[in-house]
DNA sequence: CTACTTGCAAACACTTTGCACATCC
DNA sequence: GGATGTGCAAAGTGTTTGCAAGTAG
């Protein structure tokens, strides 16, 4: 299924690049580059620490991943779309106190309203 | 008012560290380390990038200067204590979809109740 | 054969550390 | 004179880029 995202641009759908979104949809975890790099590591020892990085890259421009910082200096990655944590879910997090809310992709009411989220 | 809290700890109240309390209790903006280096260096062009950061360090060790990130890469600083901007305030973010929300420090209500904030 | 991929090493940007000198009390 | 503070240069960390070699279609 997700080849034909990658065919339809011109791209190939590699080993590694099928390796990371594999890592992506069997964690609910906030992964760093890493992390991705460790997991894939085992069964693939060939892929590096950059094709990581420019597949993550990749999957960000597809709209497959988002990225993001928890504020201990390195990226975090999540898939948009993983069927165990489905849907959009926001992120609310108070930088001072680092109280971090998972909320929303659709498993029901909030207490908070989601706003329009301008940019 | 601040030299006490330095003098109570061994420390001294050095110029350095005045220059950057001033620089940053008259902003609201979210400065980077860099930007209060530039900010100091034109009153005083001997004070080193190294300096403002083990003096940010040191504000944060004595809880009056918050750090925290953007997602762009840099560390922001915050004095937590401001009189243009008073009181605990908390910082909503939707990594998601960056929406980005100030909320309390007193100034009266708020949308969101705010819970224990545990950590 | 042409465009897309990749790994390695080098380059980068931001931050921290080592060290010698300066300063305060 | 001992602890604190500083600037410079070097090291560290996470990320990106240059480049030559590999591979799919």
């Amino acid at each position: 299924m997700n080849e034909g995202r990658f065919r339809g641009r011109g791209l190939r759908f590699t080993e590694p690049r099928r390796a990371i979104l594999d890592v992506l949809s069997t964690t609910t975890d906030h992964l760093s580059a890493e992390d991705i790099y460790l997991a894939v590591h085992g069964d693939y020892p060939g892929i590096g620490l950059t094709t990581v990085y420019r597949t993550l890259e990749l999957l960000i421009e597809m709209g497959l991943v988002y990225r993001f910082q928890f504020g201990d200096g390195r990226n975090r990655y999540e898939l948009i779309q993983n069927r165990l944590k489905p849907g959009h879910h926001h992120h609310l997090v108070c930088i001072n106190c680092k109280k971090i809310i998972d909320y929303g992709g659709g498993r029901g009411r909030n207490r908070f309203s989601s706003g329009s989220g301008r940019k």
